[in-house]
DNA sequence: GTGAAAGCGCTAACAC
DNA sequence: GTGTTAGCGCTTTCAC
């Protein structure tokens, strides 16, 4: 490595003794340069360390395969970090990919989409990636029109064609093709399925659920998941539910006034906050009222706080989101719908059982 | 905003009648321009939403500013949050400073080095920003001998400067002018001085320590603020130290091993999970022994867990960590090292006081 | 102060 | 197959 300034194509070209055209060759098309030659200018890339000018391609392709995400206002929340884990497998599966991932943050969405015009305008971004859209998404909407690649972490919740029971039968992964934008997305419902469904396979019957208020999207989804497996269980019909917003404080109140009316054998948790909350909830209540057999309790999100406490949790398998989500950009950025099949994409998640879900009954 | 082609250089002249010279020098010296022209100029930038194309200017100036962070490997632990929040932090600043954040992923320090090498020689990255050295850090040498700028979150520890008593009435923020690579560190000594002295405050004299094994400079550091604050108050002699590594369930082994020997009243932890741990331990021993007056406990990170259960923790500023860091690239980049007077700078932390240090003695 | 010319490193289009 | 020419959009000389 010469510290001197760097080879470029003319150079390589040189040293090879062809045109620099040939070595762009070489590098883009391979296949159509004679064996002979290409071996020579592959040695002289070799020999001089070459490596190409991407921002010359750049100015040139107009493609800078650079994907964008927004850095969220850092919600210090425990389910921030779900999103924290997504953007360590989004980096490496990008990297994989031959792309690489530029952050950056905005107020709201009115000021991502500024963003997205800057970054599209100044820096040639070939893409973006939303991680936490929300119903009536004014950014999704903005980057269909403008025919900019993006790919979500989240379905659009907006046409409510989940939340309630009615496709609790057809829960086989693919939902029909609507010609929504591409996104991928974990079934929250499958994953509360799976958890109310192992409190079943342990003896539990009344099986209560901690969710948040109704309207959110995901919190419906989840909710979804352990109220049909109860129906089907036969034992919807005095299944109990308190609802609250999002918090371990919040959890505490809600496990109390469950534990505090019904004999819940078991909660399932929309969040693993509120599990923590249940948690705290149940030693307290086991304190005052002891001999009482304990309460199974499961989360969602498989947080560090979750693996900490020993709690049983749905873990998101973010690395398949990631993995999907680079396919689908790819798909669009590259013109090649192909390589993506599915322009939507429901993951499965999976339970993890820890000892808050195998104590005695 | 037309949506054929974006408007150039030469757009812009021709529509303010100027030449493309004289636009160029509106935009990056706009006093050498005449008042009139330059005001006709900026019309026409705004008449046609012209944003200059970074990438031109890049092949130009060979300065892109961005900035290029490796992803850690997803540490699924509770302090991994740490960098999260300053990956947060870090956007932020570098946006306000006109720079991007650019994310990549590397095995291991080779790799790094490797990254930085294509990295450098592809994109142009401007400098790099390393949130997780090491004693002997090879990136640190490389980086330093091949003149890339770049900054680090943590002192080098390698020179052993720190993590022993010698220097702990030295603590006014400021130590000596070593010429050492830029780097930007949270002071542990000083976090955990404001842990134990709060302790002391409250009235507590027999204040344990819980820490990782020696040798790691971080752990060292904590440990040091401790004991010469217990030192100062003449109570060094019989403080009690339980070192193990990090861990929830390491904290539970270390905190029962400390109230099982010892009438500690408090305990000061060297990170979250540990006193996560400890406050375990505590309710277990509570039970068994009741009546005893419960026992302090502070962590340290501040993280969401801290907050979920009550813990009196010791809270990293990353917002000014990442402020510092941004000025300390930009001296180097952009050459002007008057824009960040201090090549290594220690910001202090500050101790959150909640529930687990308020208890009734 | 303003303009014309050259060139950053690369690839697309066409010659040969 | 290979080489030549042109030009992506910008900034940096250097005349005027």
């Amino acid at each position: 490595m010469v510290d001197g300034s760097r080879p470029t194509l003319s150079t390589v070209a040189q040293h090879a003794r062809v045109s620099r055209q040939t070595v762009s060759n070489v590098l883009n098309s391979p296949e159509i340069v004679r064996p002979a030659t290409r071996e020579r200018v592959l040695r002289a890339i070799a020999d001089l360390d070459y490596r190409p000018n991407v921002v010359a391609r750049q100015l040139r392709t107009r493609r800078s395969s650079v994907l964008g995400l927004r850095m969220p206002p850092a919600s210090d929340g425990i389910s921030g970090q779900v999103l924290d884990r997504f953007l360590h497998a989004l980096t490496g599966e990008a990297q994989r990919a031959g792309l690489r991932v530029m952050l950056f943050t905005a107020e709201d969405d009115d000021a991502e989409i500024r963003e997205y015009q800057n970054l599209r305008a100044t820096t040639g971004i070939d893409g973006f990636v939303l991680a936490d859209t929300h119903a009536g998404d004014p950014r999704t909407r903005w980057l269909a029109e403008h025919d900019v690649p993006f790919v979500t972490f989240g379905r659009p919740w907006d046409d409510d064609r989940a939340g309630t029971d009615d496709l609790a039968g057809t829960d086989d992964g693919k939902r029909g093709e609507v010609d929504g934008h591409p996104w991928v997305d974990i079934d929250g419902r499958a994953g509360t399925r799976a958890a109310t469904q192992h409190l079943l396979d342990a003896g539990h019957r009344r099986i209560a659920f901690l969710g948040w208020p109704e309207g959110s999207g995901v919190g419906d989804d989840r909710f979804a998941g352990w109220h049909a497996t109860l129906a089907d269980a036969g034992l919807a019909g005095d299944a109990v539910v308190q609802r609250t917003p999002d918090g371990v404080a919040q959890g505490v109140a809600a496990a109390t006034r469950v534990l505090a009316r019904d004999d819940a054998t078991a909660l399932v948790c929309v969040s693993d906050s509120i599990a923590l909350g249940a948690l705290a909830a149940m030693r307290e209540h086991a304190a005052s009222r002891s001999g009482r057999p304990s309460v199974a309790v499961t989360g969602f999100d498989d947080t560090p706080v979750a693996r900490a406490v020993d709690l049983t949790s749905v873990a998101q398998p973010v690395g398949d989101v990631a993995a999907r989500a680079v396919g689908l950009l790819r798909a669009q950025i590259e013109g090649r719908p192909e390589i993506a099949p599915d322009r939507q994409v429901l993951v499965e998640p999976h339970l993890v059982v820890r000892a808050t879900s195998r104590a005695v009954r």
